[in-house]
RNA sequence: UCCUCAGUAGCUCAGUUGGUUAGAGCAACGGACUGUUAAUCCGUGGGUCGUAAGUUCGAGUCUUACCUGGGGAG
C-alpha cells in the first residue's frame, strides 16, 4: 500500500511512504544492493545502525545459482538466511541475462543461459523466477524482462517489449495462482521497457499500469545512453503510469540522476555506483567527488565528510582511507561503502525534507552543482 | 688469493643460434565503473641493459679488464 504524503508544486516530485510485510519505506528512497545476499563488505548491523537502509536488494539470479533454492527454503527464506529483518527486493534476474549476453539465448518460453559460476545450463521462465522470489521471500518480486541493450534499433527494442510483455503476462498469472511461502503478502512490479523509443515506451507504461499491480518499475535505462535521454523517457513514463503507485527506477544512479529523477516522480532508486565504486576509490562527498586514490589526499587528514554523513565520514580522515584503499585493506573498501550508502540514504532523506517543506526544486538546483563537482 | 654464478625500469625478473623503436608482473601516476560475473578493468610515465674498451655491417647477447653482490675452495 503506497499513500503519497506531500507534492511538490513546481515538478512531479513527491514523499509517501510504501508499506510492506516487513516494515514502512519512506519515499523517495535509495535500495542498497544486496546482489548475493550481501551488500558487500557490510554487516547488517551497520546497514540499519549508521546507514540506517530502509529495504535492500537481492539477485535472483544469484541467489538461485548459489546457495540455491533448496538452502533458502531451508533457512526460512532471506530474511531469515542473511538475519535482515526489514524490506527486501529482489530483482528478477532480467538484467542478468542482458549483462551474460554472451552467455544466454532468449526464446518465448524464457531465458536460456549458462551460469557464470560454473557454466551449467539454466532457464529463467516468468513463472520459474516467481517462484524463486517466493521462496527468497522478497517483499517486492520483480517480473521476468528483457533489458534492451542500448543502442538497439526499433524494430529490435519493439520485439523485445513484446516479449516483455508476454512473460510480464505469465508472471502476473504465476504470482496470482500462488500463496507466499512464509505468511506474509509480497509484491510484484512490472518493469517497463522500450529503450530510447517513445512509442513503446508509452505502449509499455500503458501495460505496466494496465495490470494494477502494487508499484511499477522502470528499466532498461542508463545502460549507456545520454542523461538527458534517460530525463525525456522518465518524463514519458511518468506521465502514463498511475501517480498512486511508487515508481522504481531500476538502477540509477548518480546522485544527480536520483535528483533528476524524483523530480520527475522516481520513488525508489537502487544501484551498484556507491558500493561498488565505493571499493574503486571514488567518493560522493559534500565537498564534491573524490578519488581517494589521487596523490593530492596522501597527507589530507581532514574527515572523509565534515558534513558527516555516517559516523565513519567523520571518524576517518581522507589520507587514512587513501591509505587503506591504496593498500588493498578490506577496511577501506568497508569504509567508502558505509560513507557513499550513508551519503545516498541521507540525499534522499533531505530530498523527502525539502519536497515537503516546499523548497524542492530551488535545493535540487543547488545541489546539482555542488553534487556534479570533481575535486 | 683463486674458482664460480649473477648484475636489464623503483622492486622481482624475461630477453631465442648476435638482427628493427629492450619486455612482463608488481609498484607509481591517472581514468573507467549506473536493476554487481567487479577487493575489478583500462591507460600513462619510467631503462647510458654494472663500468670501460674490443670484435662485428650490427652487441642486452660474444671477448677482455675493472667494480658490486651471492656461493664455494684455500
Amino acid at each position: 500500500m503506497f499513500k503519497v504524503k506531500s507534492r511538490d508544486k513546481e515538478t512531479r516530485a513527491r514523499t509517501g511512504t510504501l508499506e510492506t510485510a516487513h516494515g514502512e519505506i519512506p519515499t523517495p528512497i535509495f535500495m542498497p544492493v544486496g546482489t548475493a545476499g550481501t551488500v558487500k563488505g557490510i554487516l547488517q548491523r551497520d546497514l540499519t545502525e549508521d546507514i540506517n537502509a530502509k529495504i535492500i536488494l537481492g539477485n535472483t539470479y544469484h541467489l538461485y545459482l548459489r546457495p540455491g533454492t533448496g538452502i533458502l527454503k531451508a533457512s526460512g527464506g532471506l530474511h531469515k538466511f542473511m538475519n535482515w529483518s526489514r524490506p527486501l527486493l529482489t530483482d528478477s534476474g532480467g538484467y542478468q541475462v542482458f549483462s551474460l549476453a554472451g552467455n544466454r539465448k532468449l526464446t518465448e518460453e524464457g531465458a536460456v543461459f549458462k551460469s557464470h559460476i560454473d557454466g551449467s545450463r539454466h532457464v529463467f521462465t516468468p513463472e520459474n523466477t516467481i517462484d524463486i522470489q517466493r521462496i527468497i521471500g522478497a517483499d517486492i518480486m520483480m517480473a521476468l524482462d528483457e533489458c534492451a541493450p542500448f543502442p538497439c534499433d526499433h524494430r529490435y527494442a519493439e520485439k523485445s517489449v513484446a516479449l516483455t510483455h508476454q512473460w510480464l503476462d505469465r508472471a502476473v498469472s504465476r504470482y496470482k495462482e500462488t500463496e507466499p511461502l512464509w505468511n506474509y503478502e509480497q509484491l510484484l512490479f512490472p518493469i517497463v521497457q522500450g529503450s530510447t523509443f517513445d512509442d513503446l515506451r508509452k505502449i509499455s507504461a500503458e501495460k505496466a499500469a494496465s495490470i494494477n499491480m502494487a508499484g511499477n518499475a522502470i528499466g532498461g535505462l542508463s545502460v549507456g545512453e545520454p542523461a538527458d535521454e534517460m530525463y525525456r523517457i522518465i518524463d514519458i513514463v511518468n506521465e502514463i503510469l498511475p501517480d498512486d503507485k511508487p515508481r522504481y527506477l531500476m538502477g540509477v544512479g548518480t546522485p544527480v540522476n536520483i535528483l533528476e529523477a524524483i523530480e520527475r516522480g522516481i520513488d525508489m532508486f537502487d544501484c551498484v555506483m556507491p558500493t561498488r565504486n565505493g571499493r574503486n576509490g571514488m567518493l560522493f562527498t559534500s565537498e564534491g567527488i573524490i578519488n581517494i586514490k589521487n596523490r593530492r589526499w596522501i597527507d589530507d587528514f581532514s574527515p572523509i565528510d565534515p558534513s558527516g554523513p555516517s559516523v565513519v565520514s567523520l571518524y576517518y580522515s581522507k589520507a587514512y582511507l587513501r591509505h587503506l584503499v591504496i593498500s588493498g585493506e578490506i577496511l577501506g573498501s568497508q569504509i567508502a561503502s558505509i560513507h557513499n550508502l550513508s551519503f545516498y540514504l541521507r540525499l534522499v532523506s533531505e530530498a523527502r525534507v525539502k519536497i515537503e517543506e516546499g523548497n524542492f526544486k530551488r535545493w535540487k538546483e543547488q545541489m546539482i552543482i555542488k553534487l556534479s563537482e570533481r575535486l
